[in-house]
DNA sequence: GTGATTGCAAATCTTTTGCACTAAA
DNA sequence: TTTAGTGCAAAAGATTTGCAATCAC
């Protein structure tokens, strides 16, 4: 990968993977792979997203926040989790790994994955339906918060 | 609207359920409850049975097929299963079991549950964060290019 | 009758798209 | 320049909701 600008240090990871995939590295797609990158793992929703960079100064519009995670997820940068019709939850943890889903909150957590001590593992799955492809297996724990809620 | 035969047997299982629920049996939640539990396990989107209802000469309203599958999930009869942003399935067969997932075709096909042989087996499951209650795990195993048609 | 249920259309919510404008290269 | 990328607003789905008409009990 081609030397980068002292200035462009921190968007190293965004920048490397966005020239490989021939994506300009504009301002927005920049900043809001500042957002996502640094600091931990994390799981958004565009709207999430959209919010935090307007909280953060950064002018981007909703639209551009859906194309530039769907970019961000053709580029192998972040994965799509699907834990209830209607929202889409993007993570920035690409290792093998699942997740505790908490219901009332809306909300994904990262399970640690394979290789981490308590790990969890899938034994038993079936052959795959012939003429399909293991494309990949998602674990999803729905958890709920003892709080009172009805 | 013409009026149904209170000695139907097909309805038996509808019709029990519902009462207990303290739910009318009416004639659209007959017809949908007939058209989702007779003839074997059924993985069904709202607009997929409100379709099917119509080609079945039953005239119910999109609207009132979506309060009907809410209320079975309600009742207990059906189980909600989230496999991508957008859409909504309704799986017919409560047992513990899981699932594939044809992502090329949008289908949903079961995995036999715990106790058949070859049936998944999820180990290593974390404890549950504090506050929180195990709900359900869900395992989704997306495959693609099968040519299969269910 | 009385209250639950339905249907329709309008309203929401999330996501996508068309297109003129702006900015990388 | 040249072409990709952005923003806005409108469009497109999927689902929910308000309310008058209708049905079950």
């Amino acid at each position: 990968m081609p030397p980068l600008n002292p200035h462009e240090r921190p968007y190293a990871h965004t920048l490397t993977a966005l020239r490989e995939k021939g994506l300009r590295p504009t301002r927005q797609r920049l900043a809001l792979g500042r957002l996502l990158f640094e600091g931990g793992n994390r799981h958004v929703t565009a709207e999430a997203l959209h919010g935090e960079a307007a909280q953060t100064g950064v002018k981007v519009s909703l639209a551009t926040v859906y194309n530039t995670l769907h970019q961000f997820t053709d580029a192998g940068l972040l994965r799509q989790v699907a834990v209830d019709g209607g929202r889409t939850y993007f993570d920035t943890n690409l290792d093998d790994h699942h997740h505790f889903y908490h219901v009332d909150e809306a909300r994904l957590e990262d399970i640690p994955g394979i290789g981490a001590a308590g790990a969890i593992e899938v034994h038993g799955l079936p052959d795959v339906p012939q003429g399909a492809r293991l494309e990949r297996v998602d674990v999803i724990v729905r958890v709920r918060g003892s709080k009172a809620e009805a």
